[in-house]
DNA sequence: GGTGCGATTGCA
DNA sequence: GCAATCGCACCA
């Protein structure tokens, strides 16, 4: 069994991290099972300048997670129905996290395509919010390596309100992969 | 204390 | 195209 990328993994610059997570293994132990997905989809955002980030407006209870060193889960809700998880990056203070957008299927017909899906294929929810992601129950391995051509870097997802920053590449995919959601135009 | 809305999804 | 559904950010 491969062991869970160490600390030094999270603590790097936020757009560094974003493209090194692409074909790592999201793992979740669940019931003594252990559930695994390989990541191809990522959103990265960086900084408190980044409007379409939940940092912009400073710090508040719910962000307060995008604010400590890397290496912990921020986990959210979205519209009252769904969760989203995020890899917080960088060093302590300065606001960063990645949103892990899809992975391929935990097992098979297991659907983990889009944030909300995701969280509901491996089973997180607030509770994970703020949680280590070295040594609990929520951890990310190694994975197998994709090339740089396999990649592709887009606009992110329903950020359309942020100005200029909607428009940034912030969003790395893994090419023409089923698993990868969002618009056909954006794959 | 009241109000408006969202880094989404599933169904009409 | 739009409702679901609620924590929270923001204003009073």
């Amino acid at each position: 069994m491969m062991d869970p990328l160490d600390i030094t993994f999270y603590r790097r610059p936020t757009l560094e991290v974003a493209r090194d997570l692409l074909g790592r293994s999201l793992c979740r132990r669940l019931n003594e099972h252990t559930w695994r997905g390989r990541i191809v989809e990522v959103e990265a955002y960086d900084g408190p300048t980044d409007r379409a980030s939940h940092a912009h407006r400073g710090r508040t209870r719910r962000n307060a997670p995008m604010f400590e060193a890397g290496g912990i889960a921020y986990v959210y809700q979205i519209y009252g129905v769904h969760f989203c998880f995020n890899v917080v990056t960088g060093e302590h203070g300065w606001p960063s996290a990645i949103l892990i957008r899809a992975t391929e299927p935990p097992q098979p017909g297991r659907n983990a395509s889009g944030p909300g899906r995701l969280c509901g294929a491996f089973g997180i929810d607030r509770a994970l919010d703020g949680a280590s992601l070295v040594g609990g129950a929520l951890w990310l391995e190694a994975g197998s390596p994709v090339h740089e051509r396999e990649t592709r870097r887009t606009a992110r997802i329903g950020v359309d309100s942020a100005g200029p920053w909607a428009r940034r590449r912030l969003r790395w995919i893994v090419r023409d992969h089923p698993a990868v959601s969002g618009p056909r135009l954006l794959r």
